[in-house]
DNA sequence: CGCGTAATTGAGTCGAGTCAATACTTGTGG
DNA sequence: CCACAAGTATTGACTCGACTCAATTACGCG
């Protein structure tokens, strides 16, 4: 169960210790991606599968303008574009956060894997279709609600899935954003993301400095923020449902 | 070739007659939606593939406040939740903005076609892939473009989505939506989207009355969106991409 | 022709952006 | 071990895009 990608789906599927090393023999080749770097830049035609085993990474668009919105956020056993190898080439790029481990899975081992293996291939289709699901919310986020609730959406959407990969100790969790960085990923300035994060301090639900992030009040964030867990589609049973 | 998902699919791979046909096969039970219905609800569990045939629908999430958001159109050639059989039940409506004429696929008849046909398994991902590159511009509209870009921007893809499928007439195709329902796509008052139409049209971009949208002047409005077809990935080559 | 929905217009307000200055943190080199 | 540099966070004053409220007008359809 070390291997992140393992963690990751054992909250949908249970797998066996063949599974779970099959797994961790796909991220045999393992780079270190330093920080404010790309690990797959637009209009790259990725030759390897990536997976983010350590640290926090951003899929990011830039306008001419110069202005970049974030589009999702990636941790710990999440995939930097699983099956893009089916496009000619990425539309965005992929960008470290901070220092990140990423595995480099060549192509055709993933699919061999996934051939003959059906609860595999249900689990890496689960992983797909929740990334769709979190882009649908962080429109929403962008769309309908306040700077104050998207920023507690966010919050409450990376500390879930910080739980889904253990990374999440007592109600402390990494969050190695900037206010610059919150700002691209809700759409507004770090001025305004400032503001809003005293506001949330203010009243009680969270601490945050230094990249810690620590939740004080855990229904009330969740109130404010109208969040709703369901849209990872975890199986009811699971821990983290309780 | 009259079968809309053979259509769309045919812009990025080269299907055989029998691969036409098998794809019109599958579309044996087909059921007219009407306008304002949900098609499929949040919480259900489809039995079936949703495929849109025709009309327009929307994916849409409603929050307490009863504010709704969309986060994607389907029109002609749309799947609403291929794949969705993975996960136990929606967690967001698809509505029929029109009537639709609607697809039920049983999904181990999708399965058994796409099973032994590598191309046909690309394309499907190809399609998907595609859906979220299409979300992901729209979190870029909601969170960093103004009113004004985010609705010429919205003009644009669905332009060139509706061309996908061979449904524009000159400059001219189905844009069924009130001011509201665009409202609710790019996440702005009805009332705004009334002065930017204005804007958009005293700029000789566009036409825009009875559900039809004429393009008076794609390089401005595309200027104006900052839209950009890549994201779309049809192969180099296509008629759409001369 | 008349109802109901959708579109339009105007006036006033507010959330969020801009600009600009100040304070903190953290890492680095002397 | 301290001082500075660079990035980050904070604060204040002002502006503006977009929202609200509230009519009024224009359609589309039976």
């Amino acid at each position: 169960m070390s291997n992140p990608l393992s963690r990751k789906l054992s909250n949908i599927a249970s797998l066996t210790d063949e599974e779970s090393q099959s797994i961790s023999d796909l991220c045999e080749r393992i780079e270190v991606v330093p920080a404010k770097t790309d690990i797959i830049s637009e209009g790259d035609r990725p030759d390897y599968v990536h997976l983010v085993l350590e640290g926090w990474a951003a899929r990011s668009k830039v306008l001419e303008s110069g202005k970049r919105q974030f589009t999702a956020f990636l941790i710990r056993g999440d995939f930097c574009d699983l099956h893009v190898t089916i496009l000619a080439r990425m539309d965005h790029a992929i960008t470290a956060v901070t220092n990140c481990k990423v595995a480099y899975i060549p192509s055709p081992e993933l699919e061999r894997l996934t051939l003959g293996n059906a609860k595999l291939t249900r689990a890496l289709w689960w992983s797909t279709l929740v990334d769709e699901a979190v882009l649908r919310e962080w429109i929403v986020n962008t769309g309908l609600r306040s700077a104050y609730e998207a920023v507690a959406h966010l919050i409450c959407e990376m500390h879930f899935r910080s739980q889904m990969v253990g990374i999440v100790d007592g109600d402390t969790f990494d969050l190695p954003l900037t206010q610059e960085e919150l700002g691209a990923a809700t759409g507004h300035t770090p001025v305004h993301i400032n503001r809003v994060l005293q506001k949330l301090r203010a009243a009680g639900l969270i601490d945050f400095r230094g990249g810690r992030l620590t939740v004080r009040d855990l229904d009330g964030l969740e109130e404010a923020a109208g969040f709703e867990s369901e849209y990872f589609h975890i199986r009811s049973g699971s821990p983290l449902t309780s």
